[in-house]
DNA sequence: GTTGAGCGTT
């Protein structure tokens, strides 16, 4: 198969992208994400049942229904935010999901020259885009800096491009990333495997698959047996599993 | 009064 583009939107009725395919027919995720940033995968309304399906996504390639991408526009899916409790998620409400907004995070701020004030963050960063606070920590006895900080933006999108690149802040390379121990009640839960409930005695692993894959990539289905009506959906990533 | 990988008093 020689290189074609495919449709790609943001939203149904959002004015589709085109984007490139690899010689084998595939997508890689990463050129979804070049014109998406922050996508974690593509779904499709299948012609035939009407429902949203997921596109396979092995490793960051994404593979063709039926080995073709035929004329559908495909539908970028974003990580989702889990408004729930633990990782709870009925079937019959999971038609119901949308668009999550995602949540910005705090970004510590390494490398900081000793000089640099909590003005300057905030002026050099809101060059990207809308800052809600910037904190320098400081020694609390002397008040000298510790070297390091704290950001968070309003825009997902812009804690994207901030953590992509290195800073020049006040003569130094300073990096921004996220923060590992956080066990704040700021942020969600997060797992990889999900609990689904209320399921039908008629549902297969392969249909929970196809549905669940819109939201990141499935790495296992779980359907107890005898009959239970309910299931575990294992992603491979953390930031799969969140839903509001 | 120094320093240069890391992980946030409220």
């Amino acid at each position: 198969m020689s290189e074609l583009y495919i449709r790609v939107a943001e939203d149904e009725n959002e004015e589709p992208m085109e984007i490139p395919s690899e010689d084998d027919g595939t997508i890689l995720l990463s050129s979804v994400a070049a014109q998406f940033p922050g996508a974690c995968g593509l779904r499709y309304r299948n012609p035939e049942s009407q429902c949203m399906r997921g596109v396979r996504l092995v490793e960051g390639v994404l593979h063709a229904p039926e080995n073709d991408w035929g004329n559908l526009v495909y539908v970028v899916n974003y990580p989702k935010d889990n408004k729930r409790k633990m990782d709870e998620i009925d079937a019959a409400s999971a038609v119901k999901v949308k668009r999550g907004f995602q949540k910005t995070s705090d970004l510590i701020v390494l490398g900081l020259p000793w000089k640099t004030s909590e003005q300057d963050l905030k002026d050099y960063f809101t060059t990207f885009g809308e800052v809600i606070m910037v904190q320098v920590k400081r020694d609390l006895k002397t008040g000298n800096s510790k070297g390091f900080g704290f950001v968070r933006f309003t825009e997902y999108e812009t804690q994207t491009k901030v953590i992509a690149q290195r800073h020049m802040i006040d003569g130094r390379w300073c990096d921004c990333k996220l923060p590992n121990s956080k066990a704040g009640p700021d942020e969600p839960m997060r797992s990889r495997k999900i609990f689904v409930g209320r399921c039908t005695e008629d549902m297969t692993t392969d249909e929970l698959r196809q549905y669940f894959m819109q939201y990141g990539e499935v790495t296992d289905v779980f359907i107890p047996k005898p009959f239970r009506a309910f299931a575990f959906v294992t992603f491979a990533d953390d930031q799969s599993g969140l839903w509001q």
